[in-house]
DNA sequence: CATTAGCAGTCGGCCGGCCTGAGTGCTAGA
DNA sequence: TCTAGCACTCAGGCCGGCCGACTGCTAATG
């Protein structure tokens, strides 16, 4: 009859919950009875558990079996009932080893951050920088690759680098590439993509008509670079997915990683609010993650920008845990890419 | 008795793996006898089933079971039985559409033609691209990121971008990052790494004290880029490792897939040849991979390196159709980083 | 009136036996 | 040398029984 949740209903909902995912398997009564700290006797538990599952908390996979967690359950075992911890000793130096380096190639480090976290909860991890390029040009250089065929690396003030493949309609030679590099870097360094103009570029400097086509070519490439978002995404610990779910979940949320707008749409909205988030099983807007859960957080990437990340396990991992490594790994890889303190 | 492979036998043998390779159930004699075009009865082609088991080709899963092709029966397949088509006309067309493109993102590039490979033939690709940087700078940049943390880009002389985070151990100014900016990229540009030196740099430019370090730190990471050989691994599909195998299978193959050293392994002595390469089974070294196949090759990069590519599928893959899509995808690929012919 | 001991009931998982069907090897005859 | 026929083998599906874990209910208890 109690519609609420009472201190010992919270003590065996914790207990179930801490059990199931210690064990995976169901959790009874007497399990409960042995490790809950209540001085009841399995059968008092028993009704507990009944009144748990009738308001929503637990369910029987068959009758004889016996309770698991609902998302309801995590829900308010992650709101109300887990004790958060800073994560553990060991975890937090593997971590802070990662940012120790003096030198560290960018790429890399969120690469093996993606890798660390992933391993640290045996889950699989994803780190999201979008680097806006609504930004001023740095730096401009082309690089012959063949006669029709030239390299264009953009760097814009932020450092954020670009590199495009262009193909021209007629053959260039080095000397006219090494020109137009010069001339390009000189004149387009320090606009922004508004004022960039490749017919006013065209007036400016003289080419012979393979020349001209690599400055329109170039200068139309810069605009749109410029104008775009690149947005890369770091993926670690896909095998974590096998171990956790049937082949065809696995299968089908595998698939979904590789697609550029599964990720935008998992991590994108973190990008607004600064906060940790959980969204658990059917929490999920995806489909393909409502056997899942989330967990994920924002970091800071400089020039006002932010990142995230995040990881995906099963609905019944470590909680407590995992929300400590998020948290503790974009604090460090926040401050190792922007720090307002030095 | 016989111990040499006759016309026969081919055929018989031929059916069995391509229809092996349709169904993935072992084939009886009278699958063979209605698919080969031998005109003979399913009783000899009993008689030569069990020769070409004694010979190695074949093995039965159980006495009662058809035949199942051994590695040494897709290896003989591969060598003298299959025809290689070229690849069909929509499949040829899906992948020149990619390369297709006027101006094209070249990580995407790498990226999406790993994707398609995947995609194309059912398998998990791998596209490396090993970036040489035994090479002359061509262009440093500094971009200031907080008090004590400086991003250093490098651009060498082939068009390779590193991307450095530099730590401090004094706070430098905004200004003083652009004068150590513009001074390295000055006094370095041109310089292979054998001829930079730290000490002839601050000997030459008069910076303060975080000035200094900051060009020490600079002249020290560029000298560990251009000595380094930045090696792209670019992975698409990895869902279908899951399809074929059974999940602990998958997941160690995940696993190994995630560690730079198991890619370089298998990617890395296809440098050196520049033809197709066929690894069945246990012919692979990799303990890992003894239970797929790989299908690589190597392609042009430009500025006389290759990088490679191939596919990791289960045994039972369709060879020539797999083949004809690697060699044609390193073709274009090749073809659109390196053009000798414009 | 909350709690508890006891008991009957439920059901998944496992084991062994049975049957079926696919496919084999062998033999005798053409 | 090939083939028809036959006895044999064995994986996989199906059934029934047993075991054990766990439940819900009831009646007794402080």
């Amino acid at each position: 009859m109690a519609t609420e949740i009472d201190g010992r209903k919270k003590k065996i909902l914790l207990a179930v919950v801490q059990n199931f995912v210690l064990t995976g398997r169901p959790v009874g009564s007497g399990a409960v009875a042995q490790s809950a700290d209540v001085a009841v006797s399995a059968a008092t538990i028993r009704n507990e558990l009944s009144a748990l599952e009738e308001m929503g908390f637990l369910r029987q996979p068959h009758t004889s079996a016996g309770r698991v967690p609902t998302d309801v359950a995590y829900r308010y075992y992650v709101d109300s009932l887990m004790e958060q911890p800073r994560p553990s000793g060991r975890d937090a130096e593997a971590i802070e080893r990662l940012f120790a380096a003096q030198t560290r190639e960018i790429e890399g480090l969120f690469q093996e951050a993606s890798v660390l976290l992933s391993r640290l909860t045996h889950t699989t991890a994803i780190v999201f920088a979008p680097f806006s390029s609504a930004d001023a040009v740095r730096h401009i250089d082309l690089v012959r690759l063949s006669d029709q065929r030239v390299m264009l690396i953009i760097i814009t003030a932020r450092g954020q680098v670009g590199r495009q493949l262009l193909r021209l309609s007629r053959p260039v030679t080095g000397d006219t590439v090494q020109r137009v590099a010069a001339f390009t870097d000189r004149v387009l360094t320090g606009l922004t993509s508004d004022r960039i103009d490749a017919g006013d570029l065209l007036r400016r400097g003289k080419f012979g008509s393979a020349g001209s086509g690599l400055v329109r070519a170039a200068a139309e490439a810069v605009v749109e670079y410029m104008g775009s978002i690149e947005e890369r995404v770091f993926i670690g610990g896909t095998a974590n997915i096998v171990e956790s779910a049937t082949p065809e979940w696995a299968q089908t949320l595998l698939e979904a990683m590789e697609k550029q707008y599964f990720i935008l749409d998992l991590l994108k909205d973190l990008l607004h609010e600064r906060r940790l988030t959980v969204r658990i099983g059917e929490e999920n807007r995806l489909r393909e993650l409502q056997r899942y859960s989330f967990v994920g957080t924002s970091y800071p990437l400089g020039h006002g920008l932010l990142g995230s990340l995040g990881v995906v396990g099963p609905t019944s991992m470590d909680y407590a845990r995992t929300i400590g490594m998020v948290e503790y790994m974009a604090e460090n890889l926040g401050r190792t890419l922007f720090n307002p303190r030095g």
